[in-house]
Formats: structure tokens, C-alpha cells, sequence
DNA sequence: GTCATTCATGGAAACGCTACCATTGGCCAT
DNA sequence: ATGGCCAATGGTAGCGTTTCCATGAATGAC
């Protein structure tokens, strides 16, 4: 049994059948016709020594690494390593590597790395990016030689092709639903106010509650389950308690939820609770928690599309600037009715 | 605004910067001493030039990719993608890059995934087998010169370093909960038998079952949503219905869950629910549904440890056999008590 | 039978970097 | 003043591929 040793080259190949160098090549790149008495006999070579051309050298002669970077905050999250799951099997079967790199939304991580996925020469990126607005970014991105397609947040300036869910959309319609139903205090958790995707939601929110004359209420300092139970508490000990919650994002949602259930506060009975992104169990806790949801297999399948047309539209050096202007693509998100929000179980 | 053009080389760095290559070469890896003067002249041509270094010929010139491949069944799997994410941070914070490969748990692309990332030359591997006990497995790693540490199923023959949880002794465990709370007749829901971790809980439930006496009822053929609520109308149709079931994977214990409060059928009261593995809102959901809990980041995390101490150890080659011989590092599972085994929310 | 054409193959340069070795100039000790 | 040393810097080979060009053999047309 070989055991550990350095890789075999090219050339130890070419010595062992006794061939040139180059019809080594011609027969691992199978491009060329070579005789098939010496093809067999290169490749029987191959499979004695054990031997994989190694990448970095074809890299260095000028060819593409076949590597993407995948930038996005943190891919412990459900949303985001879904993403990453049909964006490394796209990539796979066009015969490319993911590198993931994860910025925790920090803006300095961030840009360290994209420098780093640059020096590795990654032939394209999907960026989720911490600061949609960060014109350090926006910089770095556009003087990068290569295709880069923005995930679940826009870079500032549309220059780069994004592909994100319509938040405010998604937001509006789920205030609209709660004023429907009759509540007047509709309040809004929002988690991580900076975020271009919850500042977007925020902007939804008050732009339906302030058209129905109700006044907005945002609570911005929900973190974790301390924090929601924390706030919720003194909300509810308050004068003017809230009648209903819209939380932006899964996390939060699932504190306030079990906040609420711990405090005793029954759902949609004192307070309705909408929550921004559906999850797992979403359906089948008690009361149904109704939630916007948003397409997530699809946001990364479009984001991988896009990516990969730039890359194969462009075989030699991935430039973007013929293809078709950069794409803002929107997707919509809908609104799934369950219980928690005053719906009875049979529509509304 | 420098748009889109090729990366400029270290030479022309020099060029510019009206010195040598060594030196440039020297101001960026700062290692050995340059005048001042000199080194500012070069940084400022770097800036000018928005030099990054090319990864692919410092490998070439025989260093380390300061790569590992991480290979797995599926990145959407919240247990795969937390390991990801401990995996990630650490070997950023020693300067290396992951690159993420999903297998689906099949062989062949497992197989083809170890290639890839060979010929890639990532310097380790943390890998999660699909098939244990395949010999072209083994084999194929056996003769790989970089280190590799097999993550949540090990690799038969004991020759690679692994870190798994103690399925055998969490299923065995959980099994005699039941058996104490009086249950007769537990049934197992196994999903996919014939991967390691399964087959592993599946003898820890035997033998708790047959040492108390009783009869193991295995069922095999619950995939989905669908199937489980098949199998389930089934059993309690028959004859001789189970009074408590075991399911042996988070996807498993969810969809039980759902059927059984879709069909109506009380939890514990006519059948107890113990599920492998736990997971969000499985504390909040009505009953609390007792678990065994599996230590997700810390396996993670002594894998990455495991894995980066031979990488670290060795400089030059990550030759393995001299370090400390193969690990196997086994980590202990906890169950833990909620509503659903029977237990008052109070202890037991 | 000779020349042109094709086919299979090989030699060697070049990709961008690092590391070895050489060279230069200044400084100190004698 | 001169030799020796050290610090700063540069020239260049070579890492493993691919690719351009060349070579030789063999085939077919005249």
C-alpha cells in the first residue's frame, strides 16, 4: 500500500511510459488525438503513480481556478447554508469549488475577506454584503476583475448584479394583513437595525401603518431570548400595551414567541405575532405562527445562475462589461396565514 | 475609477517601485529586514497598482495552499452547517481557506469530491464518510499525504483520527429512559439504516430493549413527511400499537411529531416521543419533546483542533506519522428531559 | 520515385513567485 | 589606510503545467 509521499508530476509520468511531457498533457486533457497503443500507455503510468495534475500550475499558465467565493455572514444560518447548498451544487456540476468565507456583518472581515478570495483568484463571487451602503465595499468590488453577484442585499449604486427578496413588499403586506384584522398598536422587533434587508422591512411597516394613520413603534434592542423577554415584559406592564407583534427576522420571532408563551400572554388572543421568515415547526407549534416567507432556494439559484452565465459567457478572462447590464433581480415573498396572527385555521 | 483589468505581477510591482522582485517580494512577506525608504517606495506602487499577490505561484513554488476541504452530506443540514461554521472560523483564524463539498452520502461522489480537492492540493481534509466501512474509502485516504480527520462517523480500521459522538451509549440511554418509565413496546424509526451513526443508535436501542426483556420493533422506511404519517396510521391500526417511540434523526422526530398531532394521538399519554438529536423549538412545542443531545459545536471544534494540529505540527508536508498515532476521539451525548417521554416538567 | 501534406510527438519557453547566492557599499577594528 | 563584515538589495533558477513550434514519419498525388 503507497502510503504518504509527495504528488507525482507531469513529467515523472512522461518518464515512466516514455513519453514526452506534452502527450502527457494531451492525454489528461483528452483535447488532441494521441495514439491509442501510447494513450494506454500514459495512462496506465497514470494510475501507477497515482497521479493529479496539480491545479496551481495550470492556474499559473493562465487558466481560471474554477473556484467561486461565497461571502455571507454567518453559515450557521439556516438561510444563508441553504444557499450555499444549491449554489455549491451548481457550481459542482459546472466543475467549480465554494470557498465560504464569513463576515459575522462585519464590514473590516468583510473586505479582508474578499482580498483574500482575490489573492486565491477566485474566478467569481455571491456576496451578501454586511453594509449595502459601504462605499469601501462598493470600491473593492468594482475594481475586481471578476463576475461578483450580490445575495439577499444590494451593493449601493446597482452596478453589481443583485438578486434579493422584496422586503419592503414583504413587510408592507404583513402590516396591511394586521390592520386588517383591527389591530392599532402594531409593534415592530427588528433585531440588527443596519441591515439594508431589516431597514428595508422597517420602511414597509411604516409606510402601511402610517397609511392607515396608526403611529409606528420600533423596538430595536431584542439580541436574544434575555433581551425579548426583557422587552416584552416591559412592554406589557407598559400603559399602552401592543395588541400585536411583527418581528423581522426568524430568530427574534422564535424568542418573542417562547417569551410570550413563558410570561403567560396568550397568542393572537392579547397579542397577534407576525414573523418575518418562516421556520422549521413554524406550522406545528400551538397557536401556527403566520409568517412571511421568503424564496430561498430561489434567491440562491438565481444568484448562482447569474454568476455562472458571466462565467461561461466569458471563458477567457470574465469580463462583465459585454454581458448584458448588471441585473437587479426582486423576488417576491408571501405571506403564509396560520394562527398567530387572529387567522382561523381556515383561511380569512 | 481602475475598472475591470488583469492583476498586475510582482515584477511590474518593481518595476514601478524602481527595485528588484526580491525586494518586493520581501515587503510583502515581511520577513527579512528593508530600508524604510525602500519599503515605502514599494507599498506605495503596490497601492498604486492594487497589487495582490498570486496564490497559485506561491503554491507552485512548493508552499502550502493554506486550504482544507470539508466534506459532507449536506450543507443545508443544521448539524453539517454548524460544524461548518466552527470549522470556518478556526482555520481563518490560522490563515487557511475552506472549501465545502456535499456528498448526498453517496459514494461515488464522495470518492470524486477527495479527488477534486486533491488535485486542488487543500493541505487537510475534515471529512464525514458517507460509508464507514468502504474500503475504497479507505483506502483512497489512506494514500493521501495530508492529514485528515473523519467528523461524526469514523473510517473503519481505526488508521484515520475521528471525532464522533457516542451514539451507541445516546440511543442505549434514551432507550432505558423509556424502559423506566414503563413503556413495553418502543418502536425505533430508523431513516437510512446503513449509515454509521444510525446503525450505531440502532445497537444501542437493541441491546436496551433486549436487556429489559423486550422485543426491538425497527422501522425502516420513513423518508418524509408523507411516509412518516403512512407508517404511523399504520401502527396504530394495527393490532398491537407501540406505546412509546424512538426516532433516530432530527428530520425523523419532526415529522413523527407532526403526524402524531395531526392524527390526533396524544403525546405521552398515548404514545411517548424520544427523538435523537435535538433541536430549535423542540423545548417550546407542546409537549417539550425529550431529546438526546448531541455536542454539535464542540465535535466540530475538536475536529478543526485535531485536524490543525497536524497541520501545524508539520510545516513542511503534513506528514502524519510522526505526531501523536490516529486519535479517536469519542464525545458523550446528553438527554435531555422534557414532556414528551412522559416526564412532569419537574424532574423525574 | 519524389514532393507536399498530414499526423503523432517532443523540446522548450513562459506563467508569477520565492529562495539561493552574489554583489554592492558602508562601517568598524586593527 | 586596509581588510573584513554586515546590511541591503538584485539576478536568476525552478516549481508543474500548457502551448507554440519543430521534427520525423508516413501517406497520397503527381
Amino acid at each position: 500500500m503507497t502510503k504518504k509521499s509527495k504528488h507525482p508530476t507531469l513529467s515523472e509520468v512522461a518518464k515512466k511510459a516514455g513519453v514526452g511531457t506534452t502527450t502527457v498533457s494531451r492525454v489528461i486533457n483528452g483535447v488532441e488525438r494521441v495514439e491509442p497503443k501510447t494513450m494506454a500507455r500514459v495512462q496506465q503510468a497514470i494510475q501507477a503513480l497515482g497521479y493529479m495534475p496539480n491545479q496551481a500550475a495550470r492556474v499559473l499558465k493562465g487558466h481560471r481556478t474554477r473556484t467561486i467565493g461565497f461571502v455571507i455572514p454567518s453559515i450557521a444560518d439556516p438561510f444563508f447554508s441553504n444557499c450555499a447548498e444549491v449554489l455549491q451544487a451548481i457550481a459542482r456540476s459546472n466543475d467549480f469549488l465554494v470557498i465560504v468565507l464569513t463576515t459575522q456583518n462585519d464590514s473590516a472581515t468583510e473586505r479582508d475577506a474578499v482580498n483574500i478570495l482575490t489573492q486565491h483568484r477566485v474566478d467569481g463571487f455571491v456576496i451578501a454584503p454586511a453594509d449595502s451602503e459601504s462605499e469601501a465595499l462598493r470600491s473593492l468590488l468594482l475594481r475586481l476583475p471578476v463576475p461578483i453577484v450580490a445575495l439577499d442585499r444590494p451593493v449601493a449604486g446597482a452596478l453589481v448584479p443583485s438578486v434579493v427578496a422584496n422586503n419592503f413588499d414583504g413587510a408592507q403586506h404583513a402590516t396591511r394583513h394586521l390592520i386588517k384584522h383591527g389591530y392599532k398598536r402594531i409593534v415592530c422587533l427588528t433585531g440588527e437595525i443596519n441591515l439594508y434587508t431589516i431597514r428595508e422591512r422597517v420602511r414597509g411597516y411604516c409606510d402601511a401603518i402610517e397609511s392607515a394613520g396608526l403611529e409606528p413603534v420600533l423596538e430595536t434592542s431584542i439580541h436574544d431570548y434575555e433581551s425579548a423577554e426583557h422587552v416584552i415584559k416591559k412592554m406589557f406592564h407598559s400603559p399602552n400595551p401592543p395588541d400585536a407583534i411583527f418581528t423581522l427576522k426568524n430568530r427574534t420571532t422564535i424568542d418573542t414567541f417562547e417569551a410570550l408563551q413563558k410570561l403567560g400572554i396568550s397568542i393572537p388572543k392579547t397579542v397577534a405575532l407576525v414573523g418575518y421568515d418562516d421556520f422549521q415547526l413554524a406550522g406545528t407549534v400551538r397557536p401556527a405562527i403566520t409568517v412571511v416567507q421568503q424564496p430561498i432556494y430561489e434567491l440562491g439559484h438565481v444568484a448562482a445562475q447569474l454568476l455562472f452565465e458571466r462565467l461561461l459567457s466569458s471563458p477567457a478572462s470574465g469580463g462583465s462589461a459585454l454581458t448584458n447590464s448588471p441585473q437587479q433581480v426582486q423576488l417576491k415573498t408571501r405571506l403564509i396565514r396560520r394562527s398567530s396572527c387572529g387567522c382561523s385555521s381556515k383561511g380569512n
